[in-house]
DNA sequence: TTTTGATGTATAAGAATTTTATGTATGTTT
DNA sequence: AAACATACATAAAATTCTTATACATCAAAA
């Protein structure tokens, strides 16, 4: 991560909604991905990047293929079935997270 | 804090956006006007508030005030000037990390 | 041709933040 | 009398992330 103590957290939220969308990604690629949306915002380090997906694929959410592509090695990761109602969870945990945010930063509306 | 994970790293942000708005607080205060605000989603912990507000106030960002009220003793915060700047850079990083999310959430819309 | 940069994964030490548990004290409600 | 609300505080442990380092392949630039 980068910068803003805000993204603490998030990290896992973040890898399993591009897998649900993605069907599956390798660990570089989701860093590039995360750079390319957030406009560089957002640079995802590999210190935390790597012990997550060991974490989401030691709890059963991820699974792992390994290939060999252009002679470099890539793990693939997807979500599993746990994963993938594990995902909604997380989603509806951030819309929430988002109202709640912007309830507090702008009381005058209501989200 | 409580439940989602993904209030980590908000706590400094929500303390600086309520006494920007409130003037000065308390530190109960908070913890109640938060549940409020949030509708019970977020209880934030005293041992996650208090050395959090102490750590603010060690950094310039915050003055105390202690007075006696209904023989119970209370702590008042408020922003110091340096605190009310760094409240500015706060809520932008804030703003930057909500777009950043939902560009990720919602890759369809462009926000 | 040597070095820099991109691609690709990995771990370990330390920092920062939060959880969980506990402690003290006063006042109100059951 | 016990439970709950108000009000502050800290310490041990857990969690998450930063920073630094390591290894390996390949392309481009100096």
């Amino acid at each position: 991560m980068k910068n803003s103590q805000l993204y603490k957290g998030s990290l896992v939220t973040i890898i399993m909604k591009l897998l649900e969308e993605n069907g599956r990604m390798y660990g570089y690629e989701i860093t590039q991905k995360v750079k390319e949306i957030t406009k560089g915002d957002l640079n995802i380090t590999e210190g935390a990047l790597y012990p997550a997906l060991h974490k989401l694929e030691a709890d059963g959410l991820l699974d792992v293929e390994v290939e060999k592509v252009d002679n470099r090695m890539r793990k693939y990761y997807k979500l599993t079935e746990k994963g993938t109602t594990e995902t909604v969870n997380r989603l509806a945990e951030l819309e929430d997270f988002i109202k709640n945010m912007q309830s507090i930063v702008n009381p005058k509306l209501s989200y």
